[in-house]
DNA sequence: AAGTTGACTATTT
DNA sequence: AAAATAGCCAACT
């Protein structure tokens, strides 16, 4: 059964984020370390950050979902407008930002394990 | 191979 | 609320 080389994992862990952060639905957002762990890797948060600094084109990958614990748009220490076009890019799907560019995780945050109520809606 | 860096997070000031 | 500090872990040089 032909085993991979070295009888290694195989999948690489940007892979791994690259296809959690894909199942973020539109109008809402997910922290790095949510991401990193339904990726399967636990206490990597920052390994998120990482995988997402290159965004990787092509994949259709919406890095716009993905913010820091504090529920704001995490800052690439360099100059970037990437952080206000990312803002703008989450507020056009819905997504609301306090008057110190925070979003309420409470609300916007992605719960992978709700269920949208169907039958009779609210 | 070893040291530095960093789209993080929690705690403290 | 914002800034500084410490801890963590993998990628990058």
């Amino acid at each position: 059964m032909a085993p991979e080389k070295s009888g290694k994992g195989g999948a690489d862990p940007f892979k791994k984020i690259y296809a959690v952060v894909k199942r973020i639905p539109e109008g809402r957002v997910a922290t790095y370390g949510q991401v990193a762990s339904l990726a399967g890797l636990p206490g990597r948060a920052r390994l998120a950050g990482t995988a997402l600094r290159e965004t990787p084109e092509g994949l259709d990958l919406p890095w716009q979902r993905v913010i820091n614990a504090g529920g704001k748009v995490s800052p690439r220490g360099g100059m970037s407008v990437a952080e206000g076009y990312q803002r703008h890019l989450l507020e056009e799907e819905g997504v609301v930002f306090s008057a110190s560019g925070r979003v309420d995780l409470e609300r916007f945050g992605w719960n992978p394990d709700a269920r949208p109520p169907r039958r009779r809606g609210s």
